[in-house]
DNA sequence: AGCAAATCGAACCGAGTGGTTCGAAATATT
DNA sequence: AATATTTCGAACCACTCGGTTCGATTTGCT
């Protein structure tokens, strides 16, 4: 709306101060206050003001960097995202040992799913999904989806090596991250639990999930291979 | 606060007109209103005034039957989990077929969760779960909580007859109930699925879901009543 | 030091908030 | 018809909302 760079929309090669709404520093500032307003009051209840506050930063300098609250509470979530899908899936980037490798990513996405801030973070984007249908989705498609996506490419290089036998890979894939989950993420997210789940409990949840999947679909050659292993 | 009966505290046999904030009528008439706002706008979003318009009840009325927004929300809440858990776990209290009995009991809870209504209720006390945790532990507590209690104690029997076999019968529950879901309440609820799945599709989950179960848990006993009654 | 620009801070806008109050109107019992 | 009481409807309270504006201040470069 605003030009406030003047007639410098050609080029901008200021190599000192950043152009206004452009410190990446700045914009970090106020986006860790959003993060603290939006997340543990929702975006309705959240105000500008509590995020001024928050963040150290004047209301007319958010509105720089920012059209508006929808648009800071969405780049907020972007972020959030992000982090939190983080490093979450490169375990199955290297097959090894099918159930460890399967053991290992179920602990690591379980604890993860799960953690109080994580829990938090997604409660706040449930809650306005009901508004803002397309953040809501967007989230999903970018994080859990994408994990769904890898999670499918690592049972198919499974099957192709004789280990799994799946009619549906992209149910079996689903059917997979739920057993890790076994309730946990309802529980969590209706405030069922206060507080998140043990490493012990997760752990096995986990084996158990694990050993139910592999139970319905490992080949014989799989488990052929396992008992040879430890018989070694 | 506010003593509209005067000193009628004793007893009050008054059987033609309800007494002030008691006519039951009334108060449903309330909390229709109230559940299309809140549902659809959040608990933080609606206003009282908005309720008051969509239930054609004057504000002073309100004030009469519910102390407070928080406690008409509360109220509402504990209908609508009255009406959405309400005769889902019946098929349960009666043995018969394991195999068909768990597809049954499976599908409707499926379908139940992920219809587009119950979701958005759902959207609503998670949403709000964050500032009244009680409220969504209540909701889990009374709705999912007790649903799957029911399963547990229908694994038991079928364990009793040698019919499955699982360590952890807790555990196992939870896992019947997330393979019967495979990834559609993450979906829906996160609005990344924008309509409830078919009839078709919960049924190829719940199947599968169920087949997973049963080569998971199920005993000799049980697959080889299966193969004597396929073959009669 | 001088200058240009980004940030601050506070005021302002109209609208709406939950909650409360109270006289007028509607209602059902006697 | 008279009576008792619930409900209505509108006004009011002090406050906050998101958003905007603008002069004063600070900042960092030349």
């Amino acid at each position: 709306m605003v030009d406030t760079t003047a007639d410098s929309d050609l080029l901008d090669l200021r190599k000192g101060r950043p152009a206004a709404g452009q410190d990446p520093v700045k914009r970090a500032q106020i986006i860790e206050g959003a993060r603290r307003v939006f997340i543990d009051k929702g975006f309705e209840a959240a105000s500008m003001n509590d995020i001024t506050r928050e963040a150290g930063v004047s209301k007319g300098t958010i509105y720089v960097y920012f059209e508006n609250k929808e648009e800071l509470f969405e780049a907020l979530i972007e972020e959030e995202r992000g982090t939190i899908f983080k490093n979450m899936y490169e375990v199955l980037d290297h097959f090894e040992d099918l159930r460890k490798t399967l053991v290992k990513f179920g602990t690591g996405l379980s604890i993860k799913i799960t953690s109080a801030k994580v829990i938090q973070a997604q409660r706040t984007v449930v809650g306005a999904a009901d508004r803002i249908p397309e953040l809501g989705a967007r989230f999903y498609e970018r994080g859990p989806k994408r994990g769904h996506d890898k999670v499918v490419s690592f049972l198919n290089e499974a099957i192709a090596r004789g280990l799994l036998e799946i009619p549906d890979v992209d149910l079996g894939a689903y059917q997979f991250t739920e057993l890790c989950l076994a309730g946990l993420f309802r529980q969590c997210i209706f405030s069922y639990r206060t507080k998140a789940p043990s490493q012990a409990e997760i752990e096995k949840i986990v084996t158990s999930g694990v050993d139910v999947f592999l139970k319905a679909y490992g080949t014989e050659k799989f488990f052929a291979e396992e008992r040879a292993s430890a018989s070694a």
